[in-house]
DNA sequence: TTGTACGCGTTATCAA
DNA sequence: TTGATAACGCGTACAA
């Protein structure tokens, strides 16, 4: 059995209350008292049930992390769980403010029977962050009636206590495509992510009114796949269909795994990236730089995301700001060709 | 306020057992009150209080696993936290068996005035995880005293109540000296991770036990990197910087992105892989697959090493196997050439 | 079959 | 400055 102030005080034949003041170090208590308990704490190597301070603290200092997967259905390889990334954010922040993290995922079945609110409403957790989370998710009405705040990764929804956090993406797609019309490009294609993701929506959105100022939008060029490489793969053939003249002779993908899937399709038809067609991915993961050619691509900021999350969690002077958007950068690889 | 079987209670006007008693499906209750509380519970979306369930059944449910770094020192890139791989493994089995995951990991200065066992035996724990532990860790005396089951992956410490995941690294290094050698191989190098990773150790013995076998083990061709890709560059360096005469023909590497590092370093020399050296790495890193050329390497399955911490965790029947050993196996790629 | 009383380990209130 | 008592929400012996 675990040693308890209890323990302490009949040791010390003294009241737990007494201990329990002294271990928390409260001022109507004498110093000479704070002491003693406190050394019979460390000799009986006492540690506070932290159970039993959340039941009467009515405090849980938890945070729960769902990390959802962007295509739930297909069996996940862990490389493609992007929502690992955001992890080390989360982590760095909530510790530095107390916070303990329940973590989640629901490729099980087992925890689907109960919602993601049910979850964390039994566990008490003080927030809620969701990465990887989509529209036809069937919780989504009440995740907007949250009670508790809820940081969102890449996703907004209507809700007195939710909060999206994500990247810039009209200003990421503007900058891929600026880049792709600085080089003289006018026919570019989109790969897009699928339409249950957020994301996937808001960046067509930015593509579509980019190339539409410039006259240069093209409905039959947007492609939908759903972020992964074989998704990237097989809208790559779709292109390769196409008739000569209609090809694009740029493509922006809404992730590095299409990108590098696009590549590939290109690479066994004998299609030379850049040469022939250039591309600009989406997110900078770490392989995009050892691929051939290495992927130009818009640069999240994975680490910083997860810190924002815990931080508007936590901070109730920021939580009215209900979008949180991060600056995104360009990262000029070899995959675009200059065709002027 | 949340809702709790009192409110059950008195809105039906009986006590709190009969409602605790119905609510857990206790066959000393008729089963028309058992129906009436389970509508009234749902009526007023009751959900049950884990904290307090915990402290009065003294079983937290909860396994805490902690991701350490492969190397604290240097600001890790999330791409390179190799432990993350595990979590898809943990998280699934951990919900299959009913058991919430506490993450922890030590990046941050905060944590790191309480131990780890400090920090597990408050939150009553029951069972730890760790992965990346070193052997310079000022933790491991406490470790291998712990009273509660610890699986750790890739590292071996004495104890009652600890247990070691890893891969047959013997078997592995075997696969890939065997391979080499089948090639015609004669001088292989070794770039091998820092010393406070037991793998390193690990995979050394049995490299010097394969090539001294075959009376070929050359103790200068032992290199010590630290897992990093930085290192790699850093070690193929040294190895460019052998007279001709010494140098090796391939080079095993005890990680992929070691071997990453190695190959970038030879590129950037004009030296030729695999037809001035070949190269075979460890761990199957997704990224192994996309550069050029592709790196040959010994895969470990890290979402079923996930999976048997939490196995050997929560069922006593295996726990008194203290090691637990995942077969790896070679992935063959393009890193290697045929030298007879 | 139902309910009373107590305990889980801790903190808070208030009286001594 | 100290301590007795109640409370947090729930489960369980035991009595009714």
């Amino acid at each position: 059995m675990s040693i308890t102030i209890k323990d302490i005080a009949n040791k010390l034949d003294i009241s737990v209350t007494s201990v329990s003041k002294a271990l928390n170090d409260r001022d109507d208590i004498s110093e000479k008292l704070k002491e003693k308990v406190k050394r019979v704490a460390k000799d009986l190597d006492y540690s506070p049930n932290t159970i039993a301070q959340r039941l009467v603290n009515k405090k849980s200092n938890t945070i729960g992390v769902f990390v959802l997967s962007r295509q739930p259905e297909k069996k996940i390889k862990e490389e493609e769980n992007f929502g690992f990334k955001f992890l080390t954010g989360i982590l760095e922040e909530s510790n530095k403010r107390g916070y303990d993290i329940l973590l989640f995922s629901t490729n099980s079945d087992l925890i689907e029977d109960k919602s993601y609110i049910k979850l964390c409403k039994e566990r008490k957790v003080e927030g809620v962050v969701f990465t990887g989370l989509r529209l036809d998710d069937p919780h989504l009405e009440e995740i907007s009636k949250s009670e508790i705040p809820i940081a969102i990764i890449d996703t907004y929804i209507e809700g007195e206590n939710v909060g999206c956090i994500t990247t810039d993406n009209k200003f990421g797609v503007n900058q891929a495509l600026d880049y792709l019309w600085s080089l003289g490009h006018r026919k570019i294609a989109m790969v897009n992510g699928h339409k249950e993701a957020q994301i996937s929506m808001t960046r067509l959105k930015y593509y579509k009114k980019y190339l539409n100022r410039k006259n240069c939008y093209n409905k039959n060029l947007v492609f939908e796949g759903d972020f992964t490489m074989e998704s990237g793969y097989s809208c790559a053939q779709k292109i390769i269909d196409l008739e000569r003249g209609n090809r694009p002779t740029a493509i922006f993908a809404a992730s590095d795994l299409m990108a590098i899937g696009i590549i590939k399709a290109f690479k066994d038809k004998g299609i030379k990236v850049p040469e022939d067609v250039s591309i600009v991915g989406f997110d900078n993961i770490f392989t995009g730089e050892y691929i051939r050619p290495s992927l130009t691509t818009i640069s999240q900021n994975a680490i910083e995301m997860g810190e924002k999350t815990i931080e508007w969690i936590t901070d109730d002077s920021i939580r009215s700001n209900k979008k949180i958007y991060l600056e995104p950068s360009l990262i000029i690889r070899e995959s675009c060709k200059n065709i002027k």
